[in-house]
DNA sequence: CTCCTCTCTTGAACGTGTTCAACTAGCATC
DNA sequence: GATGCTAGTTGAACACGTTCAAGAGAGGAG
């Protein structure tokens, strides 16, 4: 059960270079279309209302093949992340690329968050439940999404570095995984929000956004910079780990 | 499925009073019977690891019968809900009684709050991504636990009402939904808290309490009103619902 | 007593996610 | 060519949550 090493874990062994249509990664190929189709079916009718018989049926493989390639069916949401993630870098690039403005920069990678995300709202809110149990491996604070969570918070480290903010050295260390902290809780508020095209999370960001880079200016005031110690104190007494 | 009036929700008719062993209230037996023999189960096995034929094996009854009396399975943990609160409210009714201070009346809420669910907390883990969902109508913030999420806001209010605090007169009346939503957090960080005896959680709320003690002290600092009022505006616009 | 009604109870049956022993196909080695 | 070897594939079978048509039992009306 646990411990399993899937197929995506192999490194591509030597003879894969300039192979033919059989080469090795036969098996890579139903991967794909597997995850492929799962996606496609959960979009289009939802993720407790597609079977893991659609999705082997619509695949054209036995059901029991699916299982090969991915431990369960929650497993298939990893794809649906990773995805995800690197659309956001690809549609924020350009844009950290010229801005040098905190706020703008931060708004920006914000709202490219929820727009990246926003044609599987329904989805989403379906299955955020077994990302959000602890044990689950799509946990986002899980060490199987590690590598994506590193990822996510090199983003805000990103909008960090590449901006002219000045702030507490201390502070500016952590500020990306806290804003990262903080895109959670704005993904936690999204897959809530009800409204027409989620206008309340976006009102969030935009109401959000101004209050996080007056903080962080403040943030040097002398009067604040006990409570600022007393913050980052929190912090690293928090993450260990005993 | 939706709109299934429980009989719970029956007011005890009029021939209740005094009746005898058999009188009109038989099924509440029944009902009382199963979600004991459930929640025992829980605690001891485990929510995933309990089934709805284990639980009416134990109790004595159809699996059918289970059905009769609870919409699902998952609707069995809202009696674990009210029980909890029950406890939470009992646990701390003394010290509200007689403490003056803010922040001693927070942390030992905080404290108790832990305390009461300590025995449950492998349990929780389990079956906290069915309060996760959205949709479900175990979620904190549905519609469905809005009676209960009242109550637990209750207690917040009477933590910063029964106090000697000073603060500005719109945030003292925020505060208490907004306490709540920090308990939201920190239950969230105790059902992934690993470390024995949870003690992580413990540094955290040990932690966080003076923090916001010292923060809604300086709340009434005239350099951070105009930060003040952008955070109640934020929270205003955030709660309009279109 | 007989019938009716309403609450409560039953357990077989359905569709689901998941498992597993058996099988197939390509490829290297003898 | 025969013989293995391993990655890939199959679908019947299992246990689960849930549904539902059928019935049981108590109390009143005639």
């Amino acid at each position: 059960m646990t411990g399993v090493t899937t197929p995506a874990d192999d490194t591509p062994a030597a003879p894969a270079a300039a192979a033919p249509r059989r080469g090795r990664a036969r098996g890579e190929q139903t991967r794909q279309l597997i995850l492929e189709t799962a996606l496609r079916l959960f979009r289009e009718r939802g993720y407790a209302e597609t079977t893991m018989r659609a999705i082997a049926k619509e695949a054209g493989v036995a059901v029991g093949n699916a299982y090969y390639y991915f431990d369960s069916k929650e497993h298939l949401i990893q794809g649906f992340y990773d995805r995800s993630q690197a659309s956001l870098r690809g549609a924020v690039a350009p844009l950290l690329e010229s801005e040098r403005d905190f706020a703008t920069r931060l708004r920006a990678t914000l709202h490219a968050g929820v727009d990246v995300n926003a044609p599987y709202h329904s989805f989403a809110a379906t299955f955020f439940k077994t990302a959000a149990e602890p044990t689950s491996p799509l946990s986002p604070f899980s060490r199987e999404s590690s590598p994506a969570r590193e990822a996510a918070i090199d983003v805000f480290r990103d909008v960090v570095e590449g901006s002219s903010v000045k702030l507490d050295p201390e502070l500016r260390r952590e500020l990306p995984e806290l804003l990262w902290l903080g895109w959670m809780g704005v993904v936690l508020f999204w897959v809530y929000d009800q409204s027409p095209d989620q206008r309340r999370t976006r009102r969030l960001i935009d109401g959000a956004v101004p209050l996080i880079d007056r903080l962080v200016a403040l943030s040097r005031l002398r009067v604040l910079r006990p409570a600022l110690r007393q913050i980052l104190t929190l912090i690293d007494s928090i993450r260990r780990d005993d």
